[in-house]
DNA sequence: TACTTATTGAAATAAACTTGCAATTAAGTG
DNA sequence: CACTTAATTGCAAGTTTATTTCAATAAGTA
């Protein structure tokens, strides 16, 4: 639904800070599901788990997504293959194996995207507020923030969930 | 549920760094649903709405409160006075007239706070994964990366959400 | 006080997600 | 390869969160 050349727009528009950066992404981008497959294999082996054709097929499709998409969307797109429960348990498992990542954008739907390789799952999102075009976003703070947040309050473990909310130029018309 | 002692905790230790501030925020929050009762009022006259006992009630309740709370939450400390349908409504009006701001802890339940007067709503939160007590933090990055990343990618008006998660001191022991 | 209409409560509906259990199937073993 | 075991799936039913519909109620106004 959400077109693809917003996200080739995003990237085309970073090359003017980090040109070879940006180029080794897409190509990361492009060949992640067959590394992330290896990957939940490697991940599955010797732990009571086994490795199934929802959980492979789910992966792959989110391999092949630029934004984090809903439960319902990859049961759609995987139309017949398995049901929806299967892509909600089989969403857990990947998450728990730290392949995938969940999201929350307001609008009460958890959305998972895949933990690329190249930025360790950690970037932000840029949300219209009217027509909820995704953004990827690569910029962050600094990470001295986050450790001082930590020492202050005597918390362990800090991480940070971090979305932009606006109004993208197209929706800026209406 | 939460333990007040949390946000006293919290407050007390930014007293190192801004201590007139710090004072002025806690007196400020001690009477700050006096002002958001005169200011529902002021917003409301004239617009073909109503000054209603479950809008009045939800606005001082919220005042009262620390951190964000569900919807639920409200509709049991409020117990008997109104429906939870009407909780829910009148939330979504009290968000739409900018007194109170939506927030979302990633467990699939919407949490409200009210926007208090002093730092106009905009503070971020630092949650515990495991007890989910909740920390108030009012240290943000620079404004310029924001502003950054609308021009960026020809967004308006744009804003951000920010929270922290990680283990609190007591959970650490577990 | 009476009138107008925004607001409420109650029940029904919707959407997102979870659980229980029988049937299926992945993966190890002889 | 057939056999066994237990993890996984599908289906139905159940939860939770939030919204909609509509008659009854009550806030603001003349």
């Amino acid at each position: 639904m959400i077109p693809k050349k917003t996200f080739h727009a995003v990237r085309l528009k970073n090359v003017q800070h980090i040109n070879n950066q940006t180029i080794f992404a897409k190509v990361a981008h492009s060949h992640s599901h067959e590394h992330d497959l290896i990957d939940l294999r490697a991940k599955l082996r010797g732990k009571d788990r086994r490795i199934t054709k929802p959980r492979e097929e789910i992966l792959e499709l989110l391999g092949k997504e630029d934004h984090p998409v809903t439960a319902k969307f990859i049961h759609e797109k995987l139309s017949g293959t398995c049901d929806l429960v299967t892509v909600y348990r089989s969403l857990k498992l990947l998450e728990s194996m730290s392949l995938v990542k969940r999201f929350n954008f307001g609008d009460n739907t958890t959305r998972f995207e895949l933990i690329s390789s190249t930025d360790h799952g950690h970037h932000h999102h840029l949300i219209c507020k009217a027509c909820r075009t995704v953004v990827e976003i690569d910029e962050c703070f600094d990470p001295s923030m986050e450790s001082k947040i930590a020492k202050k309050h005597g918390f362990h473990n800090v991480t940070h969930e971090l979305e932009f909310f606006g109004i993208c130029s197209s929706c800026q018309a209406t």
